[in-house]
DNA sequence: TTGAAAGCGCTACCAC
DNA sequence: GTGGTAGCGCTTTCAA
């Protein structure tokens, strides 16, 4: 660099900094002595652009301290970089691995994540408006949808996952724990391990996710010819399992010896009032279970019986199929389901 | 509604259809018969629009699907509405309610959420281009900065709150809970229980969290002469607390009576070595105390005495004084401290 | 390889 | 109250 041209950039950079702007592609340009077009070459990857010019415009570019504007870039490219991932607050404080997990593969792909969160899972509407205005690439939705907000994001164009959910009348991406299959597992162990009086904790009444599994266990039971199950609705909360089994014994006088939890949360909470509020000995006594593979489940003061979900891989199928979708939007939607993993524990 | 402005209408509604666009404001202006800005005076509240044509706007737009650009929006306005929140990886696995927290918050103001996690809290250089490339309004800091990385979003005039952090070197607006005098709470009532010999389980070296914690209780522990005190690093993690206390009794042959973990999870670990490893009688043979005041610290089957952080305050607290320097970049930085609560438990 | 010019969709300012 | 016009910062043709 030049002594006069040295001087020419710090003379653009004081300017800047009197104005209190942010250094542009154009100030880069006139601060170096070439076209702003030039300069926006430097910094797309693989450009057209000579030696000199790519490490005379960097040069400068740190002087200025430039750095190419994203949403001026997204409002040309039709490419924000973006995506919404709309998560219910159960979800996430249940299960935070999820949205580290998913973080984590965007960010290896250079997208960024625009984080919605629900109170319940009935909020979505209000978000979804916000999602669109926002020109976010896709969506990964772990939150229910109605068909007609499904079919919002469908008539847009928007590439979307659902993660954990499908829906049957609506062509979409999912990915999926078999939830049903899981349950029917689980209820197999414990008929295997001579339980007779079944009870089931549900999750909220408006989770799809607490509803499959709950089917799942039900059909299962059904099948072997056991109808007579005392069902209770919680929240998938700690205290909520807590409160369950001690409402259905006290309360509803159902003394169960399997108790099937639509979470793990529950389960532990569940776990607890069965040892402490009723003095039983798991699972000699009492059997609970529980679903997820959530991680204090796996702690030793409780060793829940559970089956896993496989997080990671899930996370990465749907970073994968909606990156994938995103690339090249004729691409028919995809469904992918995972086995659940059965954790033996102890309390079964 | 005249047929042929009907008409007309659902004319731009089709060929927006077949060339696959998104309706944008002048779409909406053409198939309304009003110019382009008067529509987008009509998305602007408190704008001055007549009853008549906002009417008329809102119907083709509903008719066209049109929402603004909220890309488009941000170039102009130079406001994204969209902060970053960096956050390390262990904060929200362990402590997940605090983005549910601040979402809560952002969302209330209309403020989006950007979300970046760290692996390890030394990580952050890498986003903070990225962050500054995304023309955020301003940022959540919950991960340790560097005074070099904190003066680069000072220098850019970008506004940012740190999180149970601060810096001493430069000014910068902080909400924190106070480690150190929680700490030394702790120690006094762990001194108060006659508890005489003391261990220490730290969080990872690169938690400035943890040192400040650690600090807070060898300070005091040293005040009333207590010097010698076995320290083992953790990483926050239950295992680690399982681990760091069989190493501390097995292999480094230091009983203790009490031990002060640098957060709640950990001591859990510690808790359950305690009773199933070693058989201990908590907290009649070894006294066990966190800090964060998690959710499963509170589960029945632990029952941890610790100091609870006033979560929610906090974050709203985070929110505020970020959301006031944006409007007014002018005001100074602004340290608020919370006490944190103490939860008597029983390991105490 | 480089530069000039158009334009992404919007807001803001100005006349009227 | 309304419409015309400029321009936010960038990428992308198209000529040179």
């Amino acid at each position: 660099m030049t002594k006069s041209q040295d001087k020419h950039v710090l003379y653009v950079k004081e300017e800047l900094a009197q104005n209190n702007q942010r250094a542009t592609s154009y100030d880069v340009a006139r601060a170096a002595g070439v076209s702003q077009s030039a300069v926006s070459r430097c910094f797309k990857p693989g450009a057209s652009v000579s030696e000199k010019m790519r490490k005379r415009v960097q040069e400068v570019a740190t002087v200025l301290g430039y750095q190419p504007n994203a949403i001026a870039r997204s409002l040309i490219t039709r490419r924000s970089n973006m995506v919404a991932v709309v998560i219910n607050n159960d979800t996430n404080l249940y299960y935070p691995e999820l949205l580290v997990e998913l973080s984590r593969d965007f960010n290896e792909r250079g997208v960024h994540m625009l984080l919605f969160t629900l109170e319940h899972e009935s909020d979505v509407a209000n978000i979804l408006d916000q999602v669109w205005q926002y020109q976010v690439d896709g969506v990964i939705l772990a939150a229910q949808l109605s068909d007609t907000q499904l079919s919002f994001l469908g008539q847009r164009d928007i590439p979307f996952v659902y993660y954990n959910r499908t829906s049957d009348s609506i062509p979409c991406s999912s990915v999926q724990c078999d939830h049903f299959e899981g349950e029917r597992l689980l209820v197999d162990k414990l008929i295997a391990a001579k339980r007779k009086r079944f009870c089931i904790i549900t999750g909220p009444s408006d989770s799809s996710v607490s509803a499959t599994r709950m089917q799942g266990a039900l059909k299962r039971l059904h099948e072997l010819d056991i109808s007579d199950v005392q069902i209770i609705e919680g929240d998938y909360s700690y205290h909520s399992g807590q409160e369950s089994l001690i409402s259905m014994i006290d309360e509803l006088d159902w003394q169960p010896d399997a108790v099937i939890c639509a979470n793990d949360i529950m389960a532990l909470g569940c776990i607890d009032a069965a040892r402490n509020h009723f003095k039983f000995k798991v699972p000699k006594q009492i059997s609970i279970v529980g679903f997820d593979g959530a991680v204090p489940a796996s702690w030793q003061a409780y060793q829940l019986t559970t089956v896993t979900q496989p997080l990671e891989l899930m996370a990465q199928a749907a970073v994968d199929i909606l990156m994938q979708r995103i690339e090249d939007p004729s691409l028919p939607p995809e469904k992918r389901s995972f086995s659940g993993v059965f954790s033996p524990g102890n309390t079964l």
